[in-house]
DNA sequence: ATGTATGCAAAACATTTGCACCTGG
DNA sequence: CCAGGTGCAAATGTTTTGCATACAT
């Protein structure tokens, strides 16, 4: 039952709260912007105003039921937790994100925070290209493709 | 001469581009967002409106002389590119950014988009943590530690 | 009850754009 | 001269906030 990862989180076991907790358990998206999380619960009859979607999620991010993320798209993306440690390859053309852990990537990060004094307490990787589909598609490409 | 980096870059090279290719150059800072070149360059007495501003970072970023970051802040920051990949550890209570380089990730991403289908186009590598001199003053925290 | 959460509308930001005017080549 | 650049103000898109009302415990 959700009302009890909800109250173990700390959050009283609001109907707001639960919809969108559960909304989130139970799209086949993982990754989903405070617009499209607004837009699909309305669209499934549920009405939750746009501000407290950003307040929950604020709130689900704070402890730590859900991971933020800024891909290059000038909004937040929120991300259910799972457990699993993981980063993000995202398709510049049609915005399709793959998920994949790699364990080297991971210790030497923990190593550089460590040698340059910090203590480490988050990190983002981002891997941005053109995802299969796309390549086979070609094409009209993004502002997005090829700098740094 | 600067105008001749902007004409190489396909720009004309007008005062106020000169003006912000100039102080990004001269900055100790390298890593500015827009309002901060904005309000440096207005004490410096040069009056550059913030629309072009962005208009000529957004112009530089195409031309590769500078590359766009996203920090978990909310906007974008700018950095003069000066050839050498890297990437960066951001400090989560003070903003202070340190630059890194590391061989082994590079490679690692190149395999990893590889391995996915993908044609990588770009990436970006943040490592979020306490820098040295927070560790040592200690003390109140930013929303931003410790989710992920 | 009562402290919190929500909804709505308004505010706050970051960034972009329309348009009349200015400027570099 | 003239295409392109700039400034300003208004528009946009995203996220936050103030406040009166509704809700969980």
């Amino acid at each position: 039952m959700e009302s009890q990862d909800l109250k173990r989180a700390g959050l009283k076991a609001t109907l707001p709260r639960l919809k969108i907790l559960r909304f989130l358990e139970e799209s086949d998206q993982r990754h989903m912007s405070a617009e499209e999380v607004y837009k699909a619960l309305l669209e499934a009859g549920e009405e939750v105003g746009l501000a407290t979607i950003y307040r929950v999620l604020t709130q689900f991010e704070a402890a730590g039921l859900v991971t933020r993320h800024h891909f290059d798209e000038g909004h937040s993306v929120f991300e259910l937790n799972l457990g699993e440690h993981h980063d993000h390859i995202v398709c510049v053309r049609c915005g399709r994100v793959d998920e994949f852990v790699d364990e080297v990537i991971e210790a030497r990060q923990h190593r550089i925070a460590e040698e340059k004094g910090y203590e480490m307490t988050d990190h983002a990787l981002y891997i941005y290209g053109v995802c299969p589909e796309c390549r086979k598609a070609g094409g009209r490409r993004t502002r997005a493709e090829g700098r740094g």
